[in-house]
DNA sequence: TATGCGATCTGTAGCTACTACAGAAGCAAG
DNA sequence: CTTGCTTCTGTAGTAGCTACAGATCGCATA
């Protein structure tokens, strides 16, 4: 069994298994340019170190919590001039959570009408269906 | 000024102003078949009919609604081969509206999170942020 | 009829954020 | 040393468009 515990580095697997990024997600990130480029071994593997782990696990993490890629970028280039303020960083969160009402109120409005064409239809045998009737009306 | 009410067909510009699909969009949906190729004018360009009108606009409607190209290509099958039922019809409604609640339901819990990460911030001036020691914490 | 200008043409490349190969090479256990 | 899993690079594909370039069409006006 293989252990991590000393600073021998992380392979990309394993990488990967403590973050649930993808491994080819990992190089993905490294072609772009939020990863960077890590130590190799004699024979060109990947080796990580632990603040590579965690930059990955903050991209993970700001991945499901919706951020996209420039904004993650964004965010990174801060860290790594040290010269953000947290009145900033709230700044982008706090934007970013607006997007996220407006997409919410987009699919609950989307929801509505779902509803309602699904309301309107007999669900039978007939090939006549107000659902496709709603939608195949010209403009 | 230019009148499409005779059978003249309609060029591809009109076809983009009557749904509101790019014109690009338009080229696009005839490269992957969910629409016809249509008539050519004596030079070369595209000539459509009131039937390929209702056509976009059922496209249209449909993305708006957040059904996939997929999904759209599968209703329309059933239209172009009259054997769909309503309750085919309707079924694919459904299974569309549960996977738009799955979503809202994801964005709530995002929702959450964002507010919780930011009511932790003091937003002040200072490099140091609750936010990001979230984001940072290495798996 | 000529001209000018907007609309349209084809073909290709770009976008986001990955994912999926192929074929070769590294690496660790037995 | 062999076996077999992991990793390597490079390229191409995914959805659903969008954005050009450079050429041609078509329609109104002079």
């Amino acid at each position: 069994m293989a252990d991590f515990t000393n600073a021998r580095g992380y392979p990309i697997g394993e990488m990967s298994k403590r973050t649930g990024v993808n491994i080819e997600t990992v190089r993905y990130y490294e072609r772009i340019n939020i990863m960077p480029k890590p130590d190799r071994t004699a024979g060109g593997n990947r080796q990580y170190n632990h603040d590579q782990l965690k930059r990955l696990s903050f991209i993970k993490t700001s991945r499901e919590l919706g951020f996209s890629i420039d904004e993650i970028r964004g965010l990174l280039e801060m860290v790594d001039r040290q010269d953000f303020t947290c009145g900033e960083v709230h700044g982008l969160t706090v934007g970013h959570l607006a997007s996220v009402r407006e997409k919410i109120k987009g699919l609950r409005k989307l929801e509505k009408a779902l509803v309602g064409m699904a309301a309107e239809c007999s669900q039978g045998d007939v090939p006549d269906c107000p659902i496709l009737e709603m939608l195949f009306e010209a403009r």
